[in-house]
DNA sequence: CAAACCATTGGATGAGCGTTCAATCAGGAA
DNA sequence: TTCCTGATTGAACGCTCATCCAATGGTTTG
C-alpha cells in the first residue's frame, strides 16, 4: 500500500500538475453527460460541452484527442463506475446468496447510478452502439460480466433452494427488469418513485424465489 | 364501409398518383430505418436515406417538410404499427384474461416488430427522446396506452385468481421485461433466440400466475 | 528574479450537411 | 400527337461544427 518513491510527496508539483489535469479530465466527462443528457446525442458539440464546463472552445481537443475519443472515455467512465458499484455492493452482502443477488439488483437504483443523467446517456449510447464497434465493445463488457456474476448468485440459489427454474431464463428475466426501469426512468417523466422501482424488483425476487424473500407490504 | 364516390373507382388515376405518392413515401421511411439502424442516428444523413432509397439527393424534402419531420413521421409509422400489432392480438385472444395478457407481451416478439432493424430505430429515438418534444410525445403516447391495455389484463387476472400482489407493480414489471429484452436483441449480436425469449416470459407468466399458466419445459 | 514549460485561449480553416431551386423528365389529358 | 401537370434531379448556397494552431497567461524550476 505504500506509494512508491515517485509519488511519495502529497503535494509535489507534478503531482499536482496530474491530479489537475484528471481533475480536468473528469469535468470535461462530466460536462459531455450534461449536453447528452440536455440536448441528446446527435446535438451535443464541443461548444457545448466547453461552454458547460466553464472553459474554452478548443479545450477538448487538448484533453481528448477527438471528439470520438471524449465519447468513448465518457462510456468508460459509466460502465467503470458501474461496475466498482455492484463489486462494492456485492463484497457488502456477505456469502448468502439470496442477500447476493438482491444486492445486485439494487445496484441499479443507486442514486448515484438511477439518475436521468447518466440513464440518458447510456440510451444514448445503446442508441449509437450498432454503428460504433468501440462503444459496442464497451457496452458488450460491462454487459458481460454483470450477466456471469448474475448467473452465479441466480444458479447458486436456485440450487440452494432447490427451485424448479430454468437459471439462464431467471436471470436474463431480471437483468432485462432493470434495464426496462431505467427506461421507465428515462421516458417517464413525472411519479414513479424509486421507491416504486424497488419494490417492484422485490416483489420480483419474492414471486421466483419465495423461500427467500418475503413479499413486500401491500397498500 | 362503401367507399366514397371520388375513391369509388379503384384505378382512377388521381387514386394511382396518391398511391404511388403514398408507396414513396413509405419507402423513404423505411430507406431511414435502415440508415439508423445501420449508422446510428447521429450519422444518417438524407443523402445515405435517399442513397439507400435508390433515388436522388434532393428527394426527401420534397416528400418531407425537413429532416426532423422524416424523423417524426418515421417514429409515428413505428409506434403505429406496434399499436396495431397489439390491437389485433388483443382482439384475436378473446376474453380469458391470462391469454389476453400473454397475447398482449407476444406481441412484442413478432417477426415484424421483434427485429434488430426496428429495435434500433426504437433504441436510437429513446436515446434523443429527452431532449425533443416531438419525439417524446410519440414515445409517450404509444407507452401510455400500451400500459393501460396491459394493466387492465393484469388488474383482471388478479382479481380472477385471488393472487396477493401489486397490479400496477406487477404490470410496471412486465412492461420492463419485455422493454429489456428488446435492448439484448440489439445489443447482443449472437446467442439468444427468439424462442429463449418467449420461454423467459412465459416462464414469468407462470411464476406470478402459476393457476393460470403452467411452467413451460426445462432442459 | 528570470527562464522554461505547460495549460489555455479563441479565431481560422475546411469539410459536411440540410435546404433550396431551376431545369428536366414522365405520364395522363385533350 | 401535343400539352400540361407534377415528380424528380442534382448542383449551388449558407451554415454549423470539429479540428488546428499561433498567441497568451500562469506556474514551476533553477
Amino acid at each position: 500500500m505504500a506509494a512508491s518513491p515517485s509519488t511519495a510527496a502529497p503535494a509535489a508539483p507534478a503531482n499536482r500538475r496530474e491530479e489537475a489535469k484528471e481533475r480536468r479530465r473528469m469535468e470535461l466527462i462530466d460536462a459531455t453527460m450534461r449536453s447528452i443528457a440536455k440536448r441528446g446525442f446527435s446535438e451535443t458539440t464541443l461548444a457545448d460541452v466547453a461552454d458547460l464546463a466553464g472553459l474554452s472552445r478548443g479545450i477538448v481537443n487538448f484533453y481528448f484527442k477527438s471528439k470520438d475519443v471524449l465519447f468513448a472515455e465518457t462510456l468508460r467512465f459509466l460502465a467503470e463506475e458501474f461496475r466498482q458499484a455492484w463489486r462494492r455492493a456485492l463484497a457488502k452482502a456477505g456469502s448468502d446468496p439470496a442477500q447476493r443477488l438482491r444486492a445486485m439488483l439494487m445496484v441499479n437504483f443507486e442514486p448515484r447510478i438511477f439518475s436521468r443523467k447518466k440513464i440518458a446517456v447510456w440510451y444514448a449510447f445503446w442508441g449509437e452502439a450498432k454503428s460504433r464497434p468501440a462503444y459496442l465493445a464497451v457496452c458488450e463488457e460491462k454487459d458481460r460480466e454483470y450477466r456471469e456474476a448474475l448467473d452465479a448468485c441466480v444458479v447458486l440459489l436456485i440450487e440452494n433452494g432447490r427451485y424448479n427454474l430454468d437459471p439462464l431464463a431467471v436471470s436474463r428475466s431480471f437483468d432485462a427488469v432493470t434495464d426496462g426501469f431505467w427506461l421507465d426512468r428515462l421516458t417517464d417523466p413525472q411519479c414513479p418513485q424509486v421507491e416504486d422501482f424497488v419494490a417492484a424488483t422485490d416483489l420480483m425476487l419474492a414471486t421466483y424465489f419465495p423461500k427467500h424473500f418475503s413479499t413486500p407490504g401491500r397498500a
